[in-house]
Order: C-alpha cells, then structure tokens, then sequence
DNA sequence: ATAATTTCTTGATATTTGTCAAGCGCACAA
DNA sequence: TTGTGCGCTTGACAAATATCAAGAAATTAT
C-alpha cells in the first residue's frame, strides 16, 4: 500500500514509480503526540515534514496576538520554508492539534536527494512553486473578498475543517475574530 | 559596469564573477514605454523579467474590481510564476507604468541554464523561497494589522513609491479603498 | 459523575473601513 | 487661455468588523 507521500509524489509530479519510491526512502516516520511541536519559533527548521494523518497548526506571537498561518492535514507539506532553505532561525510555531504521523526528512538528506536524483531539481521547483501559488492566492482573497467570502471560499474548500479544528484559530487564520467567525456561521444557516 | 541584474545575482545568491556573467548573458534587455503590458491575463507568461529601471504594476480584475498586487520597480523579478512554471494561462496582467528596462529570459533560455550550470538549481531554489517568504510576510500583515499598520510599513520600506506611484494602485496593493488611504495619510500627518 | 476549564455564542457598543457624492487641483489638449 | 478629464480629498452616512462582558455549551480533569 502506498503512503500518502507517495501518492503526493506521484499524483502531483507526475513521476514513475521507481523515483517514487526512492524518494520516499529518504523521509522517515515520525510520531507526534497531540500538543508536541513538530517545530519552535527561534530553532532552526531542520525537518521537512509530509503529514500523512492528523492536523498541525502554524502559528506565530506578534504584538500580544497569536496568528494561525496554516492548518496543515494530510497531504500537506509542513516546515519553515525560510528557516529550512535559508538556515535561518524559524519564526513558526509547528504544533501537532492531534497526535499526528509525518514523512520527515532532515537538510542533510534533502541535499543528498538532490545530488542522487537528477529529476529533483525539478520536482522541487514545482514544490516551491505550489507553495507560492497557495498564498498568493491568499493574498488575492484578502484583498478582495470580504470576511464573510474569505470564510465560505475556506468553508467550500475543505468543510471537515470546521469539525476538526478549534474555531478559534480558523478565525485566526481568516484574519477575523473569534466572535465575528461565530456570526458569520449563523448567518450562513438562515 | 554592472547591471542591476549582476548586481543581484552577486550579492543576494552569492555567486562568482564568472557565474554572474554566463547567467545574465542569457538575459536580454527589453524596453517597455509607459502604458505597455509586459503581459496579458490569459496569455502565456514564457519570459521572466528583472528590471532594470522603471515601475510596473501587476494586476488582476475580479468581480469588476481590479486588483493591484504588487507594484515592481528596479530589483524586482517580474512575471505569472504559476503561467511560467506551470505553463498555464497567465492570471496577472502586468503594465509599465513608466517607460521601463527590463532584463528577459524566455522559458527555452530558462531551461537551458538549468541543464548548462550546475549551480542553477541553487539559485532557482533561493529564488522561489525569496517569493515566498515576501507573501507570506503580506499574510501576516493582514492577518494581524490594521490599513494604517499596513500602510506604515509599505511607507516605511518604499517611502518614494508615494511619489512615483498613482495612490490608487497603492491603495489597492494595501488591499483598502483609495478614500481610506487618503484619511490614514492626513493622519500621519498630524 | 461532577467539577473545572476552555471554547463558543450572543448582545451591546465602539471602531474601522467602505460607499456615495461633491468639490478641488493639476495636467494636458484644443 | 480655457476647458476637460482624471485623480485626490473631504464630508455624511452605511456597513463590516472588533471589543468587552456575560452566559451557554463543550471538553477535560478529578
């Protein structure tokens, strides 16, 4: 049976089944407990982790507030992009809301993908590049959709959401407050 | 004398003279008059563009608004990220608003690089990252702050695009109404 | 099962931001 | 010069969203 890691690989980069699997001989299973952090703003992000059950949280403290970037479920890729290409302190909170199991795998191995496989180059141009587009497309949405079209556009995407994940930081990551998500949703029911 | 092109190379990806050289021989330069589109929505973007001089605006029309994502000047790559890579429709339109220089590649040179320096692959991936992280910083800026926050901090990082740039377009860029941009800045004032 | 804690909802109210309409000022053209 | 148009500002008002406080509901711990 194949992992949901490996699926990823070949669904979205379209590669064969042999670079597959060697690909996803280099990630390892983790185990996260719910409430462990996957990672710590101020470490270095040195693990690249692909979530194959359970929900993370990215999170960051500014100015008294706490803001949810993301909430990663399976077939998500989870990792301080910045910290993990540019060996900088991580400025995201990575914690697991569920006890979670990730495919990770650590900067030295993720060098040495690269030097194996020829085809990596490419794939990770295309890894990078989905990233980018999912927040400009983000982006795009806050700057011209209102709370309410932020919050169905989220809702439609993924509805499960709303029954896994407290609400609080779903507000958190539209951008609104706990209490205006809360009206938002009773409205949608008349 | 170094272009701006060479100038970035060397200094934000670290790379040698040599390197610097052979790269930015793939480029060439294109001159843009005020009020030209460097691309279309719907169209392919197969260049990618840095310039050299002058202001562009990328933007997009969206249930009969128009949306202005980020205005570039000198420094600034230049291009539909998801259209080039993906090879999709482009998304964003993208106008001189000033005569512009621009320094291009076209997908086939693009790919050419790749196969002819070994280094490349490094630099497409601080590439996409350096994207990255500029969006997702945008993210947090409305995730956390307020239109004036906001407009503070793009003031505070590019004070003369004030004078250079039509406020509407900043105004849209700030995703607020020109009218609030308007009111924020007679704030400052006082 | 019960108590304790946290999260969610609701109401009242304040603040922020948007909308619409009018007027001002500047640039450009006839 | 004198319009003409466009972008910017301002005012009055409306709508969206935040804040604060209280209570209800759900979850967790004892």
């Amino acid at each position: 049976m194949m992992t949901e890691l490996e699926n990823y690989i070949q669904n979205y980069f379209g590669v064969n089944k042999e670079e597959v699997t060697k690909i996803s001989s280099y990630f390892k299973l983790l185990h996260l407990k719910k409430g462990e952090f996957f990672l710590k703003s101020g470490r270095y992000s040195d693990h690249l982790g692909f979530m194959q059950s359970g929900i993370m949280r990215e999170f960051l403290n500014t100015n008294n507030k706490e803001v949810t970037k993301w909430i990663s479920t399976k077939g998500y890729f989870s990792v301080d992009l910045a910290s993990f290409i540019f060996k900088q302190p991580a400025r995201w909170n990575i914690q697991a809301l569920t006890d979670c199991e990730l495919y990770v795998i650590n900067q030295k191995d993720y060098q040495l993908i690269g030097q194996e496989l020829s085809s990596w180059a490419v794939l990770e141009k295309l890894f990078l590049t989905k990233c980018f587009i999912i927040l400009e497309e983000r982006i795009v949405q806050h700057l011209s959709m209102s709370a309410e079209e932020r919050y169905n556009q989220l809702f439609n995407f993924n509805p499960e959401l709303f029954n896994q994940v407290s609400l609080q930081y779903l507000a958190s990551m539209l951008g609104i407050t706990p209490e205006t998500l809360s009206r938002i949703r009773k409205n949608q029911l008349l």
